[in-house]
DNA sequence: GCTCATCATGTTACCGCTAACATTTAGGTA
DNA sequence: TACCTAAATGTTAGCGGTAACATGATGAGC
C-alpha cells in the first residue's frame, strides 16, 4: 500500500468523471444503477477511502465532536464517555474527549482551546460543575452544545439524571423503614448533583416532619467518606441516638463511611443503615451489599449523544431530558433497632 | 465571529505574502524579527487559527493519534487513557479513543475501521488481550504502533507493568508472613496480565517448595470474585486447612472474595489473608483495608504516549519499557492463626 | 418525427494551506 | 563601486474533495 487512492483514480478505473464518484460517495440520487455499481467496484478494488481532510476543507464540517469531562476517574463519567463514543461512531462521528480540572479555570480554558484547534462540529460538556459549562460554552459561537448533568437552568440542550427524585427515593426508603434521624453526607457543593441530591433529601425530611442532619464531604472519594465517617462515629459514640441512618451522596463516600463505621465497631445495618447513590458495579459486593440509587450512565451518555446528532441534523427546539433513577435495596439498610 | 480568518487575511493585514505567514506559523528560520512581530500581531488581531483540514490535506499528517481500549470501565484503562490524553495534548496531538470488545473480532475490526477512516498518525493499543493487538496492528501499514501491557513478545514499541514481579511481591509477602497454603484466583487466561501474574505466583510458590493452588475467575469483576469466593468458602468449611491466604489477580476480584468470605463467616485476615492487585483508590477503604500491589497507571499511560511521540519524531529503535509495581501492605494480611 | 423537460454525467473553480521554485534585498568582499 | 552570496520574501501549483454550472442523453407529449 504505497499511497491512498484518490477519487480520480477511482474515476479513471470506473471510466467516469471524478464528480460521478463523488456523487456515489455522497449517495446522491440520479445515478444510473449500473454506473454506481461500476464505481463501487472500482472503489473496492482500489481500497478507496475518502480523504477526510479534503472533505473537511471544502465542507467546513469535521464530523468530530468534542467532549469536555472533569472527573473521568469515576465510574459514572467513564461509562458515559464510552456510551457516547459508541453512539457517535454509529452516527458517523468521531469523538475527542478532553479532561479538564473543573476547579481550575486555566485548565478548562486549555481544554477548550484544544478543541477549538481541532475544529469540532459539536460540544458535549459533562458539566457536573457549572463552572465548566460556563467557561466553555461562550467560546463556541455557533457550534451546538449539549450539557450532561448540567443542572436545572442550562440554556443548551441537556440530559440529566433526576438527582432530586433519586435522593427522595433514598430518603423515603429510610423513613419507611422507621428511621427518624437520618444523616446526609453531601458531595461538594460546587456540583449540581450534590446540590440536587441534598435538596431532594432536605425536602423529603421536612415533608415528613423530620430534622435535617447534613454534612458536606471534601470530595466524592472513599477517602473523604472515611473522614466524615470517623467524625460521625465519634458523634454516635458521644450520643447513641444521634442518628440511625446515613444517606451518602455517592457509593464511594458510602464505602468510606462503611469502613469508618466498621472500624469504630458500629454495625451496618444493625446500628446504622446506609444508602449510597450511583450503584456502581462494586456496590453489590460491599459488605454488607449497599442499598443505593441506580443511575443508568450508559443511557445518559447515549441520549446525550443522540441529542447532539439530532441537533446537528437540524433539530432546533431546545430539549431537556430527565432520566429517572431507581432505588436498589440490598443489605445495608434495615429497620432501626428498637429503642 | 462570522467566518474564521485565513492566512491570506493575516497576510494582507500584516502587509506580507501569505507564505510569510505560513513561515511564521511553522516557526521557520529566516524571518526578520520585525516581520514576525507584525504577522503575530495580525494573527492575534484577527484571532487567527490555522485550518487543520487544509494543513492535513497538504502534509498528509493528521496530528491525531488513535487509542484502542478494551475495558475502559475499569480503573486502570480509564486512568491510562486520561494520562495519555494529557500527554498527547501537551505534545500537540489529538487523541481519539475507541472502545472495542476484545472478545469479539468484529468489534475490533469495526474500531480499526473507524480509526482508519479518521486517518491517524499513530496507534496506541491497550492490549491486555493479545487478540486486540493481533487483529489491529496489521491494518496499519506504516503508522507506528505502541502496545501497552501487550505481553512479552510484542514486535512494536511497548510499555508494560512488570506483572510477574508484582505477583512475586504478593506471594512472597504471604510466604514471609508464614502462610503455606496460598490460593491464587487468576484473571481470565486470555489476558496477558492474568497469565503473567499467575506465572509470578506459581514460580514463587515452587521456589519456596509450596503447593500451587489456583483457580480461574470468569472475568475481572467483583461479581466473579464473589462466585469464586463462595466456592472457596465452601471448600474451607469442608477442610479448615485447605488454605490460609488468597492472592486475587485484581482488587475487584478481591472485593468479591472478601464479600463472600464475610458472608460465610470467614474473618479476614484472622482466618484468611487476602491480597489484591492494582491498588485502585477504593482498596484502602475496603474492610479490612486491602493489601495489594500498586500499579502506577498514570505513569504507564504517560510513558506510552511519550514513546509514541518519540517514535513519530524519528526514533526508530524499538523500545520496551517495564514499570515496576510496589506492594502496599494494609490490614487484609496477617500471619496465619497458630494451628 | 420533433420539441422540450428531465435525468445523468462532465467541467471548472475553489476550500486554506505548504512545497518548490523565483525573486528581491541586505551584507560582505574585491 | 561593482559583484557575489546568503537571507528574506514572493509566486505558482497542487493536495483531494464538493459546489455550481454546463452539457449530453433519454423519454413524454403533440
Amino acid at each position: 500500500m504505497t499511497k491512498a487512492a484518490t477519487i480520480y483514480q477511482v474515476a479513471q478505473l470506473a471510466g467516469v468523471s471524478h464528480q460521478t464518484v463523488s456523487r456515489v460517495i455522497n449517495q446522491s440520487a440520479n445515478i444510473r444503477p449500473a454506473t454506481r455499481e461500476r464505481v463501487l467496484d472500482a472503489m473496492a478494488q482500489l481500497n478507496y477511502r475518502p480523504n477526510r481532510a479534503a472533505r473537511t476543507l471544502v465542507t467546513a464540517k469535521t464530523r468530530t465532536l468534542g467532549v469536555l469531562v472533569s472527573n473521568p476517574g469515576f465510574f459514572g463519567p467513564a461509562s458515559m464517555l464510552n456510551a457516547m463514543e459508541a453512539q457517535a461512531r454509529q452516527a458517523g462521528y468521531f469523538v475527542v474527549s478532553t479532561v479538564v480540572d473543573a476547579a481550575d479555570q486555566a485548565s478548562v480554558e486549555a481544554g477548550v482551546e484544544h478543541l477549538k484547534d481541532l475544529g469540532i462540529d459539536g460540544l458535549v460538556v459533562i458539566a457536573q460543575q457549572e463552572s465548566v459549562l460556563a467557561v466553555a460554552a461562550p467560546h463556541f459561537g455557533a457550534v451546538p452544545v449539549v450539557a450532561v448533568n448540567g443542572g436545572p437552568d442550562v440554556q443548551t440542550f441537556s440530559v440529566q439524571i433526576d438527582n432530586y427524585a433519586g435522593a427522595q427515593l433514598a430518603a423515603r426508603h429510610l423513613i419507611e423503614l422507621g428511621h427518624k434521624r437520618i444523616f446526609h453526607v453531601c458531595g461538594p457543593s460546587s456540583w449540581h448533583e450534590a446540590r440536587a441530591r441534598a435538596a431532594g433529601y432536605c425536602d423529603t425530611m421536612e415533608a415528613a416532619g423530620l430534622e435535617v442532619l447534613a454534612t458536606v464531604a471534601g470530595d466524592w472519594s472513599a477517602k473523604a467518606g472515611h473522614e466524615v465517617g470517623s467524625q460521625l462515629a465519634a458523634q454516635l459514640a458521644a450520643d447513641p441516638g444521634a442518628f440511625t441512618a446515613v444517606f451518602a451522596a455517592n457509593d464511594q463516600l458510602a464505602l468510606g463511611l462503611l469502613n469508618a463505621f466498621l472500624a469504630a465497631g458500629i454495625r451496618v445495618p444493625e446500628q446504622v443503615s446506609l444508602v449510597g447513590f450511583d450503584d456502581q458495579p462494586e456496590a453489590a459486593y460491599f459488605s454488607p451489599g449497599l442499598t443505593t440509587v441506580h443511575q443508568d450512565f450508559e443511557a445518559l451518555g447515549q441520549r446525550a449523544m443522540q441529542l447532539m446528532v439530532d441537533e446537528l441534523s437540524g433539530q432546533t427546539t431546545v430539549e431537556h431530558q430527565l432520566v429517572q433513577p431507581v432505588l436498589v435495596v440490598r443489605e445495608s439498610t434495615a429497620a432501626p433497632a428498637a429503642q
